[in-house]
DNA sequence: TTCCATAGTTCGGATATGTAGAACTATTGA
DNA sequence: TCAATAGTTCTACATATCCGAACTATGGAA
């Protein structure tokens, strides 16, 4: 198992963000991390909008939210603790991820 | 050859919005019609970034962006020519688009 | 310690999506 | 009618995604 790499935040790319948020699993689990003064645990999404995940997808939903940088992960004990980078980017591109959070609650206040 | 359909503003997806854009030949292009007044055609971006596109991909791109209901596109003569639904989306998703034209910009400076 | 349970990762095969050359369609102008 | 230009569609191939099964890592119980 190789260890968790997390890309600095000058490596962090719009492009790679958009497409992790792409999804509506991985941007769901990401708002619910932003959102979350506290860190969650991967398991804690194994069902996201009343749909089962399987593991294995899971686990590469997470690996492409920490790769696009948006998410920093950590081993404590058992489990793996994550939470946003959005101060970072905040840092790097102003206004894009609450824009993108805003939206998305938008989208699922109007669903419902 | 189906005629061009756009979805309405109520059928956008954040999803398929930021799946559009989260192409870096998209990202460009769309960028390119959302700050220009005047409409764009598709042969304008025969190259981007200085690359050259194959004419199929571009149609490809185009249509995703039609998708995505990010840009509008109508035939005139030989043509097309292709706005971007920017006001619309402003008002289904405030700041949203915005907040991703500033963020390329951003990165394209730093780039050069 | 050994063993088991839990949390995630990796592997591998099926399926879906993206890329781009070639053929096609639509429109205009000679 | 024919040629030129602008885009679209077809098709084959390359790449990415999905998910079950097998694997690894950590911690706690016997």
């Amino acid at each position: 198992m190789r260890p968790l790499s997390h890309p600095s935040i000058e490596d962090v790319q719009l492009e790679g963000i958009l497409h992790a948020l792409s999804d509506p699993v991985r941007v769901a689990i990401f708002t619910d991390i932003a959102g979350n003064d506290c860190a969650q645990t991967c398991s804690a999404f194994a069902q996201v909008n009343d749909k089962p995940i399987p593991k294995s997808s899971l686990s590469h939903h997470f690996k492409v939210l920490r790769d696009a940088g948006l998410i920093r992960s950590e081993r404590q004990g058992v489990e793996m603790r994550n939470i946003s980078r959005c101060p970072e980017i905040e840092g790097r591109f102003p206004g894009l991820l609450p824009a993108i959070i805003n939206a998305h609650a938008l989208q699922a206040g109007g669903k419902a």
